[in-house]
DNA sequence: ATAGGGTTAG
């Protein structure tokens, strides 16, 4: 989530990006190359030989023409009619094979092999294997393992190196030990296994220890793998230290290799290190880029990020779905849809894969920004969407207080055959709680284990509490807590200190602080609320003590910042803060709606502000939440009549709540605002949540 | 004629 000091160093790096002409016809018509009829046309040509050399009982052959185009399905079916073909031939089945990952046809090709009494040399049984381990049946692998005549270094690397690739690393590590001798690759093999399996310290320890042996110099994709290790335990003494091994050893002409290398120093946060790298890579990829593009963004350095994606997009390279699916990702996370529709159109224009990550990055950016209907277009034109996009828009429409959209998507997506995992039903789970749907989201909650043949997490019972707390179930909630099958979260105490809050239960909202005070006894949440839900029933000594508390410590409330974007601007605002070059006619026209505000029948929440201030006091800090300055700054910069969008860092307080309820009649506005937990939708007097939240 | 390394969400 973003905060407000990310927000300020923002503002104006739109239009930045696309002042550089776009000349991407060349990168559409490369897409459109490997259509239907491209490959008919090719398929045609190659007909005509094929059936020539069936005529002339060719069959090898044609089997090669086939294997040569890809196609495989027709290649196996005239193996059928071929009884003795050549070795090659065979060697070309199986390598298309195991290229796309047929295992199918692969053991057809395998039975036949067998059926015709040919006797393949160690070559052939060795792309036996790697057929099988490529297509993950590794049992299939190990048969043919066990019954092959004779192995070589490759046989055994290729099991070692299937068993890794799958996970399996006991079992690869077995036949490691086992192997009679070992080479460069089987050593990889392992280090790399360990690095996917996540064990990066195990990786490193035989890396070191592969350097003792005679026959096993690591080569680039051993010390590209140890790089990976250092960076995925983000530890930049190792990395450092495998860095100058490659250098001292000569390695360090690889392209790959560079793009590694500065992964590492970018996720061990050494940022301008990695960019150093960069700079350096003569002949940068779209991996380079990307990489580097994504790191200035996880660092939070969105400016630096985008000026970088737009100096891709003016270079000769052209991003791909990896690139979109980061720039895109960026967007969501600082919500600014105009970006976002930017790069969307850019992604248009050149042409993207619509079953790619970069649609689903899409749903995601247009749900976060609050543009629900964007989403759903997005979601609805692509021909096949898939589990992540379905499961972002579900949460969308949950977060918006439409569960039976949501429900319908969630239907779509089981129709579609699709398994819904955790995530999904999250989503699902939050779609009923924010409508206040408890026994659809019991019956959802339970058909998780019982339908749906998943385990529940953490999250599902954080799901559940959020679900009875928001409805007022306390006692059912609290048999939930105490039949749980693992520790409650701090995420599950701050549902149920939410739902308390909302319901003015003191006794249980002690019982989740107490708890919360253990996990995170930093988080000035837990305190604030504390006293809130004391002041609101009256017990000013309580409310007193929570807050002297939290001096003590020595934290603060985090401020409430909120934001929004005009014309391509970002404009943050924080409470009581009059720093805006338009601060006094905000103020005023505030002062103006207050007083239309009273006369509909607005009456501030003045219970919400520190109980020692006087009532019209009160009312002033009230008036100058962040959401209301946002609200006012959105008005006032925008055309009567057009839809304004606010965000918000915190959960949005009650008198903010009731007061934009009452702009958006006054004013005939349709005022979105999105806080920490969900979207409002406010229009003519109402809003979407319908007061529940 | 046989294996392998770097960027990606909800």
């Amino acid at each position: 989530m973003m905060n407000h000091s990310n927000a300020r160093k923002l503002s104006t790096f739109h239009g930045l990006i696309f002042k550089s002409n776009l000349s991407s016809s060349s990168y559409a018509s490369q897409k459109r190359f490997s259509d239907k009829k491209f490959f008919n046309s090719k398929l045609e040509d190659g007909g005509v030989v094929v059936e020539r050399l069936c005529r002339a009982n060719r069959f090898g052959e044609a089997i090669d023409v086939l294997c040569g185009q890809k196609l495989l399905r027709e290649a196996v079916q005239l193996l059928g009619r071929a009884k003795k073909p050549p070795a090659s031939t065979y060697c070309n089945l199986i390598q298309v094979c195991s290229q796309t990952r047929a295992l199918e046809e692969g053991k057809k090709v395998h039975e036949h092999i067998r059926a015709s009494g040919f006797v393949p040399g160690i070559v052939i049984w060795n792309r036996l294997l790697g057929m099988y381990a490529k297509c993950g049946s590794l049992f299939d692998a190990r048969k043919v393992f066990e019954e092959m005549p004779n192995r070589d270094v490759c046989s055994w690397n290729v099991m070692v190196n299937g068993y890794a690739e799958v996970g399996l690393l006991e079992e690869a590590r077995k036949l490691f030990d086992e192997m009679p001798e070992r080479d460069s690759y089987s050593w990889t093999a392992m280090v790399t296994g360990y690095v996917k399996k996540d064990q990066p310290e195990e990786a490193l320890v035989l890396y070191s220890l592969m350097q003792r042996v005679p026959n096993s110099k690591p080569n680039i994709f051993t010390v590209s793998s140890a790089v990976a290790a250092a960076a995925g335990m983000k530890c930049i003494r190792r990395g450092k230290e495998i860095h100058g091994h490659i250098v001292r050893a000569g390695l360090d002409s690889d392209e790959v290799l560079w793009s590694s290398l500065m992964d590492m120093y970018g996720k061990c946060g050494c940022i301008d290190e990695a960019r150093n790298i960069f700079d350096k890579i003569i002949d940068k990829d779209v991996v380079s880029w990307t990489s580097m593009i994504d790191r200035y963004f996880k660092s939070s350095r969105w400016r630096e990020g985008f000026s970088l994606f737009s100096e891709l997009v003016g270079s000769c390279e052209r991003p791909n779905e990896y690139t979109f699916a980061g720039v895109l990702n960026a967007c969501a996370d600082l919500t600014t849809e105009e970006l976002g529709k930017q790069v969307h159109g850019y992604m248009t224009r050149v042409g993207f894969d619509p079953y790619s990550f970069a649609s689903s990055s899409l749903v995601d950016m247009y749900t976060k920004c609050g543009n629900i209907e964007s989403a759903r277009h997005v979601v609805d034109g692509c021909p096949k969407p898939d589990l992540v996009s379905l499961t972002s828009l579900i949460g969308g429409y949950a977060q918006n207080g439409k569960p039976d959209e949501a429900l319908k998507y969630f239907d779509l997506l089981l129709k579609s055959g699709m398994k819904p995992d955790h995530v999904t039903f999250v989503n699902v789970l939050s779609a009923c709680t924010h409508a206040g749907l408890v026994e659809k989201g019991l019956e959802f909650f339970y058909s998780i284990t019982e339908k749906h043949d998943l385990t529940h997490t953490s999250d599902h019972y954080t799901c559940l509490v959020d679900l009875l707390a928001r409805s007022g179930r306390f006692e059912q909630l609290k048999s939930v807590i105490s039949e749980m099958p693992m520790k409650p979260s701090k995420f599950l105490w701050a549902s149920m200190l939410g739902g308390c809050s909302t319901y003015g239960n003191i006794d249980l909202a002690e019982e989740a602080a107490q708890e919360l005070f253990k996990i995170e006894p930093e988080n000035p949440v837990t305190y604030v609320t504390m006293a809130n839900i004391y002041a609101a029933a009256g017990k000013w000594e309580e409310e007193g003590k929570m807050r002297k508390r939290m001096q003590e410590i020595g934290i603060t409330k985090q401020p409430g910042s909120s934001w929004t974007e005009i014309k391509r601007k970002r404009h943050v605002f924080i409470a009581a803060d009059t720093s805006h070059p338009m601060y006094n006619q905000i103020d005023e026209f505030l002062g103006e709606l207050r007083e239309k505000m009273k006369e509909e029948g607005y009456v501030p929440a003045t219970s919400l502000v520190l109980h020692d201030v006087e009532d019209e006091q009160k009312e002033e800090n009230l008036v100058y939440h962040s959401e209301k300055l946002a609200v006012a700054f959105a008005i006032l910069s925008t055309e009567e009549g057009t839809a304004i969008k606010v965000f918000k860092n915190l959960r949005s307080c009650v008198d903010c709540h009731s007061a934009i309820k009452f702009i958006s009649k006054i004013t005939k506005r349709k005022i979105t605002v999105r806080d920490s937990t969900r979207f409002h939708c406010f229009e003519n007097g109402q809003c979407s949540c319908r007061d529940y939240w």
